[in-house]
DNA sequence: CTTCCATACCTAGTGTTGCTAGGTATGGAA
DNA sequence: TTCCATACCTAGCAACACTAGGTATGGAAG
């Protein structure tokens, strides 16, 4: 479970220039080192959630040599929502950390 | 959102000693800064799942003066499961920030 | 004394999310 | 020619956190 943050992770994947799906997956998973091993039915349908939000773009590639691929890439509004996600990501870490360490209750 | 997270904080509100629904809520507030403020439709119903897993166990008190209060208080498979809370939530958090952290792709 | 608010509990139902479990197809290696 | 890795897809499911209701009581305010 990517508890609400695969969006953010998928977008950060892109950040370096398009990509496949196939790629995405692989990018993820060695960034995590490995913790992250998502299955196609996580990464496809939210690559079509992500483009149907105007975060990514996709488009239809034939190389003379290899199979059909479908490239995405960041839109600027995917750009944008990255940087949210950062903040989003960092102040709910921060939230998590202070819930979970074991210190006395405040009075 | 706690995105999977609330079973482990709920818990770690309790490792000081037992407390009732809305005293967790308010300590929950308390510890994470305001960041994680639960409306009482979240607390509850995970405070029944993990009674009924066991990670917790209930009593009804009738103070002198006061209303009744459900009691809950950490079993000894819950201080287990809250310590490895702990740790699945420091690889989770690892790997996010490894994902997020913008890095130039290995290869 | 009555009205109202904070406390304190509860549950049915809903939307989102990530995953399971299937399916299709092709290029290249064995 | 057979098989695997690549590469895409979708329907349906289970879990989760939340919304939106509901009940009840103690104490304060009027």
């Amino acid at each position: 479970m990517l508890k609400g943050h695969l969006d953010a992770i998928v977008l950060a994947a892109l950040e370096n220039g398009p990509a496949h799906g196939y790629a995405i997956i692989e990018a993820i998973k060695s960034r995590s080192g490995g913790t992250f091993d998502l299955p196609e039915g996580t990464i496809y349908p939210a690559l079509h959630r992500l483009e149907q939000a105007g975060l990514l773009s996709s488009s239809w590639t034939t190389p003379p040599s290899g199979r059909k691929r479908r490239i995405y890439a960041l839109t600027k509004t995917g750009t944008t929502r990255l940087a949210e996600g950062r903040k989003a990501w960092s102040r709910f870490a921060k939230a998590v950390e202070a819930s979970l360490g074991g210190r006395a209750w405040p009075a």
